[in-house]
DNA sequence: GTGTGACTGATAGTCCGTC
DNA sequence: GGACGGACTATCAGTCACA
């Protein structure tokens, strides 16, 4: 498992989690809609500076993005 | 903490605790001797396919590299 | 609300060198 | 062995139009 396919599933799971859509999820993060939508299908290979704004509007620590499994717990306390 | 910092942090633990130069890093994780040093001072925000590659060659998981602190027994396993 | 192609500007990453 | 610079190329990343 790629960092890029852990982060693609974990967008996905959190973003859900948090009830965003793409868009809304771009704009807190200040980055553009269809550049989520390419992250979300494995288009790109972010960079980590990218990663700290969209795992703070998510409210995770950055590296939680590329773990094989979510910790325990993290979707449920997403909010 | 940004995860560019944390990375210099740990990029430099990590090689040490293998005593592996700079060059030799490079060399393991296919990229240029200069790209590795500029890391290691926060000049430039790896991408997450980089970051594969580098924690291949230092024997620990993509994620370990942008945390805060590094799980407990991570620099004593590492050989 | 999301996927995709096309196009461009910004920056990640290479390769040369010196100290 | 490592810091740092300049010049270069590849890729990331921003924005649009359209389905």
């Amino acid at each position: 498992m790629s960092s890029r396919d852990n982060l693609a599933r974990n967008l996905r799971l959190l973003r859900a989690a948090k009830g965003m859509s793409q868009e809304s999820l771009a704009h807190e993060a200040g980055i553009h809609r269809t550049y989520v939508s390419a992250l979300e299908r494995r288009e790109y290979s972010v960079s980590i500076d990218r990663l700290d704004s969209i795992a703070a509007s998510l409210g995770v620590q950055p590296y939680v993005l590329l773990m094989d499994e979510l910790p325990r717990g993290t979707l449920e306390q997403i909010s």
